[in-house]
RNA sequence: GGGAGAGUUCCCGAGUGGCCAAUGGGGGCAGACUGUAAAUCUGUUGCGUUUCGCUUCGAUGGUUCGAAUCCAUCCUCUCCCA
């Protein structure tokens, strides 16, 4: 028997709030239980937001425990007004489906779905066709009202204003948690930290109902230390979708995190026995960034795979060795309707790549200096590139860490 | 249902007939300094064929030589009373 996750979880800082720390304990030390964590299938692909529910899960099937991934296809309809200021758009079922695969496709990095060792169900199965009535009464009689309102995931909504609607998804979430109990004999409940009111609705559900004791956990939040939710960029969020996020936009992202948050990711996220992440010396910059380029490394080697991993690791030490490896870094075929006279500008190619915006963007970086072709500094706003130049590719250097591989 | 108020650029928030592409702050981006960090300082932050032109201040119409600013209608939100 492998050690107590329970004990990793602790050892590793995860955990955030338990209904019952020893019990907890207990329980999965001594059976293999079957717990969920709700996913809201609102984008098609996850992101390093749900990194977390992620490593806990992998935590939990290794020791033996089965997962279940709840997709919110019914609480999505719904909307958790938790962190929310704006209600969210209602999606369609193909939406959903869609949604769910890709995660499906994504998590099994993370999970092993054979044998059903792991599953994946959505609440719009059986939240859809509830009865009004029926719900209330079986369910709404075990609300308290007052109670809810008590809860910080509402607390900042009553001052903005609160619908009907939303209020009542912490009903919808707790009646999951006693359906997948009733069905699956599912016992714990996981989640962010912010999920804690849902999840303790959940617990006190089940008992209510059906007397029976089930137990929910929340772990830290990934956040930076301004507070912020972790995993976003000024581009959006950093996803798991090598298509939305390149393996080397990826291991970037964790290469440059604060100082302050290595260790904590690397405890939170990886596997590096948490003795050894103890030892690093903060006050030396080189250990911080040898540190960070391992929490990359080993996190993109996760995600992605190891050979992924490696050509990140490689393309971004020449990059910022001062050599120019193109092969890995983002890139942008150009339109040949850019050509005029056998050159292109540079402005145009700074739009046509992504990296301004606007041609008046465009224009700002190159007069701030903020541009360089083939590690040339461009300071003149009508400067071009010939098309023979470009048949080659050329690399275009946005401030200091953005690198695009450019050609015709 | 009755009454009061509000909607401005990525966000917050000034502006209440021309000098307004619109003060300030936050955020973003770039530069300097560094360790691909943080902090700090500087510049910048609607679009374009850039001494100028175009589009923006909830929506649509109107008044005016001229509207974010005035009028009408509508939409949305907040607050007070019921």
């Amino acid at each position: 028997m492998e050690n107590n996750v329970y004990d990793l979880f602790k050892e590793r800082g995860l955990i955030a709030q338990a209904t019952d720390e020893e019990a907890i304990k207990k329980l999965l030390a001594s059976e293999k239980i079957t717990f969920y964590i709700g996913f809201d299938p609102t984008a098609d692909s996850l992101h390093v937001g749900h990194f977390m529910q992620l490593i806990v899960m992998r935590h939990m099937q290794k020791a033996g425990h089965r997962p279940v991934i709840l997709l919110g296809g019914g609480t999505t309809m719904v909307g958790d007004p938790t962190g929310k200021t704006d209600m969210r758009k209602m999606l369609t079922q193909e939406d959903i489906q869609h949604n769910a695969d890709r995660f499906k496709e994504q998590m099994s990095k993370f999970l092993d779905f054979s044998d059903g060792k792991a599953l994946m169900v959505n609440n719009a199965d059986w939240l859809l066709h509830l009865n009004y009535i029926d719900f209330l009464r079986e369910i709404g009689v075990h609300f308290s009202v007052n109670k809810m309102l008590t809860a910080e995931c509402f607390k900042t909504r009553l001052e903005k204003g609160l619908s009907f609607i939303e209020f009542n998804y912490m009903l919808m979430q707790s009646y999951d948690f006693l359906k997948l109990a009733r069905d699956l004999n599912c016992k714990m409940e996981f989640g962010g930290n912010d999920q804690w009111s849902n999840i303790i609705g959940g617990v006190e559900l089940n008992r209510r109902c059906d007397q029976r004791d089930v137990y929910g956990m929340t772990f830290t939040l990934l956040t930076t230390k301004e507070g912020k939710k972790m995993g976003k960029t000024e581009k959006g969020a950093v996803w798991l979708d090598p298509e939305k996020t390149s393996p080397y936009e990826f291991y970037q992202y964790w290469r440059n995190v604060d100082d302050c948050e290595v260790q904590n990711c690397l405890k939170l996220l990886t596997d590096v026995p948490v003795a050894e992440i103890d030892t690093i010396d903060m006050t030396s910059g080189a250990a911080i960034n040898a540190a960070k380029e391992k929490l990359a490394f080993e996190l993109t080697s996760l995600v992605h795979c190891t050979e992924e991993a490696e050509k990140s690791r490689a393309t971004a030490k020449s990059l910022f060795g001062g050599e120019m490896d193109a092969e890995h870094m983002p890139a942008t075929v150009l339109d040949a309707a850019l050509v005029t006279d056998g050159n292109v500008s540079v402005l145009d190619m700074l739009v046509a790549a992504g990296l301004a915006p606007s041609k008046g963007e465009a224009r700002r970086l190159v007069q701030q200096g903020g541009i360089s072709v083939e590690n040339e500094k461009i300071t003149d706003i009508a400067a071009t590139v010939s098309a023979e130049t470009l048949k080659n590719g050329i690399v275009i250097k946005k401030g200091k860490k953005i690198h695009h591989k450019v050609s015709l």
